[in-house]
DNA sequence: AGATGACATGTCGAAATTTACATGTCAACA
DNA sequence: TGTTGACATGTAAATTTCGACATGTCATCT
């Protein structure tokens, strides 16, 4: 039921087409928080559609549709906010593969989290620039710096963290 | 393929039967990198068992049957860590939900935000004390330390970007 | 005029995942 | 001795998701 929530709230930002959505989810939100292809975008939006969750605002062409939320699409969209604070699904396939590591002789496994150090640090200062520009002076913020806030955040975790764990390797080098 | 990797990888930390590996998919793993019900996790083993991945080291009261990884397993585990070395599937619903705040009122998007800080000082707490109590002093650490200590930075992470956010709130009213 | 590439939407089958249903054992306690 | 709850495994149906296939438009460059 996820993606439908995710598609009403991507179309609270403002109306979109299907193709929209689909860079949209390759982008920001697919990052972090969930991600679909448009596969399974086209479909729900009929369904949504059909439910008058959302709405035809535009046709375009090349047979562009443009959706916007309607007022009852909006109010299924709080009810959901506040509908089981937390839990959910989690998935997080790099990090799974991180905590396989013990898997790899050391030398390999220092390998790999020095990779993940790197790509961490080269991504928190890609998503830092994108925030920098997003955040341009205007206030409210766009929705996007939310989440590009939330991206630099975690990305300086996941660096701290290689970087604690290439140290713990180190240590338990050490003592052999 | 994920849960695949994911079983071999448990299964590395030591044998382990179906229902312990549902236990640590509850716990740890699931609640940072991936998830599994029990009624996936048994079909999964009998494929990895049938493939020579995995075998039966020993067989308990009611039915219990533990599993080790074999050699052959291990092999196709340390593949699989050292392709694709980054993107993958992400998935987190709660965050989905952070990022449609925008949808409700001020007031209840301030009230969402607390309560998101208050849990993830809570689960801080949670997480640190099962850190230290893990950590307790023998090297290497056992791979379930290094989850938690993941953990600890990332609801560090999540705490800091609630209190940006709600900081965020309280900038834009004063403009109005 | 033809080629290329971004724009744009769609369907279908396979694979992964969840939910519900289903069964039985063993230990501890009343 | 009965009952409760954790232990333990399994299957079937429904839903969600992915990968591949499929089609056509429009603008730009050669």
């Amino acid at each position: 039921m996820s993606l439908r929530y995710a598609l009403l709230g991507l179309l609270h930002d403002g109306p979109a087409s299907g193709y929209d959505l689909t860079q949209r989810f390759a982008a920001g939100i697919g990052l972090y928080a969930w991600s679909a292809k448009h596969s399974q975008i086209y479909p729900e939006l009929r369904k949504l559609e059909e439910a008058s969750l959302i709405e035809v605002v535009e046709e375009g062409a090349r047979g562009r549709r443009v959706y916007g939320i309607t007022d009852a699409g909006l109010e299924e969209l709080r009810t959901w906010l506040y509908s089981e604070p937390r839990g959910g699904a989690v998935r997080n396939e790099f990090l799974l593969r991180m905590f396989m590591l013990s898997a790899l002789e050391p030398e390999q496994r220092v390998e790999l989290l020095r990779d993940l150090e790197k790509w961490a640090t080269e991504q928190h200062s890609a998503v830092s620039a994108i925030f920098e520009h997003l955040g341009n002076g205007e206030r409210p913020l766009p929705s996007g710096a939310y989440a590009a806030k939330f991206g630099m955040l975690t990305l300086a975790s996941t660096q701290e963290w290689a970087r604690w764990a290439i140290a713990e390797q180190e240590k338990s080098q050490e003592k052999s």
